[in-house]
DNA sequence: TGTCAACCTCGACGCATGTCGAAATCACCG
DNA sequence: CGGTGATTTCGACATGCGTCGAGGTTGACA
């Protein structure tokens, strides 16, 4: 569960991240990162990750995502593991349930990555 | 060029957007928002946002896009049009090149729906 | 007007992805 | 130990997506 990291560590904790306002994105940076942004732009993944991101507690049960959505829990299950191998999520198994928390590093990588000058505005 | 906006300009200007940690992303705006991260949910299509994103002048020729990459030209064209029918890019034809240009105000909101509080470091 | 260069659209091709039902795994509990 | 509920994995299917070559459109220029 807490083991599916097919994004590496090192490139999780590297930070990346100037905006891309101002430099250029190289390219092996790209590839993780669109990894993760591919992650979130699926309308359901995206609201996964809300839900988890703004759990009270800094956690949420996978028996509480399920029933807020009307596919089934098998695809609940695949867009799970979607995040977690994006690195935006991480999860842990306690007694019958799996608990699933944010991994606030890549988001914040992510936000600086997409950040605006305020001056810039159109 | 510059008319091809899919997504509504109402929903582009409509802030979304309070971080996804404070405050879960109702549905509607989760389908708007998840086709601006798949956009850039592609390694060629991240490259070349943060090329347009971070261009001296604050546009770019197409004719310089095209050489930084070995896919053929058509391919960069089809990205530029899925980065345009996302909100993320404006295009515009001047003389025999076509320019394109960031649109800070959807890029600005995908960054605050990211951003995470500092003291919630792991 | 004809030609050339830049860029886009069209049609086609494989590969990736979202979805499901069935079956496996894990943990509790009687 | 056997049963039950929660979750994941597996296998299959239809659809979507990245890529290309061929051909069309637009504008410059002789």
């Amino acid at each position: 569960m807490s083991k599916s990291p097919v994004v590496s560590s090192a490139a999780l904790e590297t930070p990346c991240c100037t905006p891309m306002a101002q430099q250029r994105i190289p390219a092996p940076a790209a590839a993780t990162l669109a990894q993760a942004f591919k992650a979130l732009g699926d309308p359901i993944r995206l609201q996964l990750m809300s839900m988890i991101a703004s759990a009270p507690g800094g956690e949420i049960c996978v028996c509480d995502l399920t029933p807020a959505f009307t596919i089934s829990g098998t695809t609940i299950s695949h867009h799970l593991k979607v995040l977690r191998e994006a690195g935006l999520i991480d999860g842990e198994r306690r007694a019958s349930w799996v608990y699933y928390r944010p991994r606030p590093g890549l988001m914040r990588q992510l936000s600086t990555l997409l950040a605006v000058e305020e001056s810039v505005t159109v």
